[in-house]
DNA sequence: GGTCGTATGCTAAATAACCAGCAGGTGCGG
DNA sequence: CCGCACCTGCTGGTTATTTAGCATACGACC
């Protein structure tokens, strides 16, 4: 499947779960559900989502490992974009100011972003 | 209701045009959706995110304006901070970081965000 | 005034999502 | 060797979601 289709609210939570660990076992996301619903469940949840070409499986000894087919960065960037559409009126600076103005970031976290800037600047001419 | 329940699928989608067009009427929403249900389907969503909490409804002549409920800001900063959590494991800076490093800034939102960082830094002692 | 376009109120049906249970297999401790 | 704990394969029922339809009202326009 394309990965273009839309997700129901549990496979959402569910592929959070799995982009947020990177792979996950059924019973860590089980663990790892609000309302954590029965493991039966949860099982077949995933398996829809290996359906749509969304997650893959490995066997880790006699369990299976679930991962995310779509690359973690292709994922981000998209619900980045998202985001910067929905709430930004597309401008991704905004954005990017609001997390500075949230107020959470250490100084040296500042200070890198702000040696980052400095480099995209130059390479923007 | 408390805002604290989750979404449906088109619910999510309805919501989002709001928040990305501030108010919209029926018509405009149902322009906006991807895969668009007919008038009446996008009127009984609008009506179930209104006993939700999640919008409101002015007259506007004899039609509905549809607004959100909650503030643009909050649903912003809840918006972020699931994608922070799900994607860059908790870290804001790592957030920002992608947005610069993305390429869509101009020259000139980059001096503007790298004046807010200075801010940022002074503030933060 | 007639009628056409577009709006809402309300309702019920079709579809999708979600969930739990059973059967069978495998490894492990007693 | 046996039972316990935990896993998968599969399958069907229940609930939520999503949808369209009908009756009705109001303003615009000829």
């Amino acid at each position: 499947m394309t990965t273009t289709d839309p997700l129901s609210r549990r496979e959402r939570q569910i592929l959070d779960i799995l982009y947020a660990r990177g792979a996950a076992t059924v019973a860590d996301v089980q663990a790892a559900l609000p309302d954590p619903p029965s493991y039966s469940a949860v099982r077949a949840l995933l398996r829809i989502l290996e359906e749509k070409g969304h997650a893959r499986h490995e066997a880790q000894g006699t369990r299976y490992l679930y991962l995310p087919m779509v690359p973690r960065e292709r994922a981000r960037n998209s619900a980045l974009s998202r985001i910067v559409k929905t709430f930004f009126e597309g401008s991704a600076a905004q954005a990017a100011a609001a997390l500075v103005d949230s107020g959470s970031l250490s100084d040296d976290e500042l200070a890198k972003l702000s040696t980052l800037i400095e480099r995209a600047r130059k390479e923007g001419r």
